[in-house]
DNA sequence: TTGTACGCGTTATCAG
DNA sequence: CTGATAACGCGTACAA
């Protein structure tokens, strides 16, 4: 039945005009000047129109199906509602994905649209002025893209909000604080207060991927030294090969750690396949703890331990506070959100 | 040291000019008019200008820093580098979502700048008119989400290019095929041909997926009626009390069938892990096949059978035909792109 | 209370 | 080969 909505009568207006109507079609048929329908359509302040113009001006711009030209209000004004978010360097993760679909929908109710702009690698002033060439309400970007000229470059071209996100804040612009370290520290702790005392972190041999490792790593180091344990790097490729490997080397018994840290729920994956192809019981002989608490990790003998991330960032949340801060042109450096709310969730294999 | 990357000197342009440079300054500085500055940079043709002032221009041009005012442009022209895409009613999956990065950064090699629109539910003429106010170049947009009219007004306002995805081509707009059905025969020929005869589809309780898995279960119906075989629906929430009410009924042994498409691999995986904890053996009491092929699936015992898609629809042919489409301002509604080349990818849980 | 006039930065036409 | 000049559609002082 939906098959045929195409060939439906549509309830839209009756009007198939050529091109779309604009607000003089709209001044036209309502017989007023075209400044009178801006005026009535923005609400604008410090005018006073009659109720009955008003009226017969709404009805003329419902009746054309008259919607305001984009680009050329944000010609005028100088701002558009975009925000621009040009793409990581490394692709964006399942936890931004996932936040993506609800986030769009979010900003559209602060009239916010979100642009996404396809220059993973520029940096600096050269990407700014790129940037800038949608005038975009807001820029979201990684702090190591921004330098100090890009950011005054941007503010001076009027955007009114540029944010940040990486592992620290930035001096420059506010900033999300993805902490990959407090997810190691977390898991770290948990393996610890189960009594492990040597500690192992994969850092994913991926490049890209390999920086996140790190700064989850030293979190586990940290953690680890606190508690007068040890904790060691240990880098793996994505690939079952390499996991059989280091999984037979540590089967021999001598060098193998009692807990490990696997970076992330898919990397905890493979590691465990392979440990128990290796004869190794989990948790037993090693206790591993992932990442990102996928809904697939409970499915798992044993269940899957892990840290799960993010937990009260809600898209609704980020957009509303983008929304209110583009409204206050709020550009203060010192304003730090964290995005990292770490927390444990226990299972079997730990 | 990349975190002092924010006070490092910038290596863009010295002059930290107020607001962005205009064609109208960079013909100041290049001493000429400002309308050849135009010329230039459009490799205009039909004009003949010397090589000498070429070379002042693009001098100048670099100097300031100048990048064109895209709203400008696009209010001159009519007609945006925009690819507009609504978000989808149904949450994008992780198909769509991987292919977005890679898709975002072919697109812009193709001057194209994809914006996500966040009004999941409207459709038709109302619709339109509001993907209209940017004056995309092209629309991405599920095909029930259009009308006649709604295609007619988005052509009469200029732009370029609509392009619908959806379960079936539409009359309207060239398509994008996403052919559940062929995913559903695929699994369902694979099971017929290691002996299966007595076939369940599972079809997602979730509203929004169930549209989806009753497409798959159409294709696994049809495969099982033409080998003589049967195929039953099997509705489950992603829920693993619910998957163990549903093996529980089937570990009795009288109604349970000898072969399960699960629809895809998550929905696979709790199926698998809810069957043996009801003491069945998986492949032999149930062969259980998934979809997507998601990399985790090689980690499970026994490693799951799935069917892969999409194999062959990359993100830069992606970019690259709707770039031509764009370019050429194609509009043929009888233009099928198949998402869906599937290939069964056997493994051991069927 | 409403209408007139100007300019935002671009592209494109047309005389010089 | 180049320099004025006119739109594009909208927002907003200012005049009526």
């Amino acid at each position: 039945m939906r098959e045929t909505a195409g060939m439906a009568t549509d309830t839209g207006d009756p009007a198939p005009s050529g091109r779309p109507a604009t607000s003089v079609d709209v001044a036209r048929l309502a017989g007023v000047s075209q400044a009178t329908v801006s005026y009535v359509l923005n609400d604008a302040p410090g005018v006073t129109i009659s109720e009955a113009t008003r009226a017969r001006v709404r009805a003329a711009a419902e009746e054309l199906g008259y919607a305001p030209d984009a680009s050329a209000r944000t010609l005028r004004t100088g701002r558009s509602d975009i925000v621009l978010m040009p793409l990581p360097a490394t692709p964006m993760g399942a936890l931004v994905l996932s936040l993506l679909n609800e986030l769009v929908e979010r900003l559209r109710e602060h009239r916010l649209t979100l642009a996404l702009y396809g220059d993973a690698r520029s940096r600096g002033v050269a990407a700014a002025r790129d940037w800038m060439r949608w005038r975009p309400a807001a820029v979201l970007v990684e702090t190591d893209r921004l330098t100090a000229a890009s950011v005054r470059r941007l503010h001076d071209g009027g955007c009114a909000t540029v944010i940040g996100f990486g592992p620290a804040p930035s001096p420059l612009v506010p900033t999300m604080v993805i902490d990959d370290g407090a997810i190691g520290a977390c898991a770290a702790g948990h393996l610890l207060g189960r009594g492990r005392r040597d500690l192992a972190a994969i850092v994913p041999a991926e490049p890209g991927l390999d920086a996140y490792g790190a700064r989850r790593l030293a979190g586990v180091t940290a953690a680890a030294e606190r508690a007068g344990a040890v904790a060691r790097r240990v880098d793996l490729p994505f690939d079952e090969d390499a996991a059989a490997w280091l999984a037979a080397d540590w089967a021999t018994g001598t060098g193998r750690p009692d807990g490990v840290f696997a970076y992330n729920d898919e990397y905890a994956m493979l590691l465990v396949r392979a440990l128990q192809d290796a004869g190794l019981d989990v948790p037993r002989d090693v206790a591993v703890v992932g990442a990102d608490d996928l809904p697939l990790g409970r499915f798992l003998r044993p269940r899957l331990s892990t840290v799960r991330v993010a937990g009260d960032v809600t898209a609704a949340g980020l957009a509303g506070r983008l929304a209110r801060m583009v409204a206050e042109r709020d550009r203060d450096p010192a304003v730090t959100v964290s995005l990292t709310r770490v927390e444990m969730v226990p299972r079997e294999s730990s």
